[in-house]
DNA sequence: TTTATAATAATAGTATTACTATCATAAATA
DNA sequence: TATTTATGATAGTAATACTATTATTATAAA
């Protein structure tokens, strides 16, 4: 049996810890299912309560509101990424190849491991590219930033931007890069899918290329010239 | 007397014409206001009627919902720029110049210009910049994209795709650097005033960095090698 | 084993949102 | 002057986004 990995969460995500409790998890669960399938827009605590059996008020118990919700599970996304990234980065010296890796565990269609827990990566990873940014795109969002829900969003950018540098140390923008970067992989992604015309993949619709347009702009812009 | 710069819209996007009409424009123009100052998430068709002086009823007889204004607004919104681009880059020969052109007025902050009409150009960059995405990150967005709703972002990244063509006919990805370059444009400026730890900008809250920044990666990769 | 203590279920209720419908009236046009 | 059209006034509905209360059940401490 795998060891579980457990991904800490910020506490002021949840009113209860949603891994502390069987129906906790279902929450978690179910709400990544629904919003993969329905979206966020026509996702609501109540059609969630129905389809687990439970009811409205006690996911309300769980989360303060759909937002929150939303905010954890990308949260709880770029952790799972960071320690992807750090696990299969791990003994790559060479920083050039090691940023290659991280273009392509950014890219990639994630795999569900079925094994390890409730939350099934493939869908999140789907969530993620279309609602990923309705996170951070509010009003709310410096109140949202100094309870620190965008950490693990920002650890991972840094963690990426860390990577340009040593690829370059000379390179003037490791930050907005590793922005880039995390952001084109999902957008390219969501407009190869569904505004076909905005991207130069709409005829194959493959992640590899994707892969090799972000391969292209990142290290002509680092290297050395 | 400036001849009024129109806007050609697509007739699906609303019931009534709000160019046809006073109540139509004051529409328009305190949505504008409203939704920059509130956010979409908490701009309802009753406040607006009551800022207006009007009903929800007869705001509901030009547009179906507030995600349909959204779209509307974000296709006038490329509808002008690309106006403005063409305006600005008219009688520049050079591509690269051109491109340069572009990203600039891609980047900077728009001035009202008060003169023209009732729509505050200045807000409604802003409203792109927080909210623009969401108008096509939705589960509708095929059905939205087949009424050619995202035509003026679609025809506004071709241009942009097509400059960089002429800068170097050998890249291998115009069309997916055009979008990248639009949607990072705005990212980088979000990020930059309210997750400045993303950027290489946060000590200066210069958009002028963005723009080298832009420039820095779009040469980097279009330049023949 | 009893008892305290949590967690959940069941139920109800409120304010707001997102609309739709109807009818009267004012303004524009033919 | 008659008629079309736009707006205003008013009402109403279904769904959303919650909050509150009380009854049960499961768990864990004494």
């Amino acid at each position: 049996m795998k060891p579980q990995l457990q991904i800490r969460m910020n506490e002021a995500l949840y009113l209860r810890n949603p891994e502390s409790s069987a129906l906790g998890k279902s929450i978690i669960k179910h709400s990544v299912e629904m919003i993969y399938a329905q979206g966020i827009e026509t996702f609501t605590f109540k059609k969630l309560a129905a389809e687990i059996g439970t009811t409205e008020a006690s996911i309300y118990r769980y989360f303060e509101n759909k937002h929150k919700l939303l905010v954890y599970l990308t949260a709880w996304y770029w952790g799972w990424l960071e320690f992807q990234i750090s696990f299969h980065t791990n003994n790559i010296k060479e920083p050039a190849v090691k940023l290659k890796r991280v273009i392509k565990l950014l890219t990639s269609t994630v795999v569900d491991d079925k094994q390890t827990h409730h939350i099934n990566e493939s869908f999140l990873h789907q969530i993620i590219i279309a609602e990923g940014s309705k996170a951070y795109l509010t009003k709310q969002v410096g109140e949202d930033n100094k309870q620190q829900f965008f950490k693990p969003y920002k650890d991972l950018c840094a963690v990426i931007g860390h990577i340009i540098s040593e690829v370059n140390p000379k390179y003037k923008y490791p930050k907005s890069l590793a922005t880039t970067i995390v952001e084109m992989a999902h957008f390219q992604n969501f407009f190869m899918n569904n505004l076909p015309s905005l991207t130069d993949f709409g005829k194959t619709k493959e992640e590899s290329e994707i892969i090799a347009f972000l391969n292209d702009l990142v290290f002509s812009s680092v290297k050395k010239k």
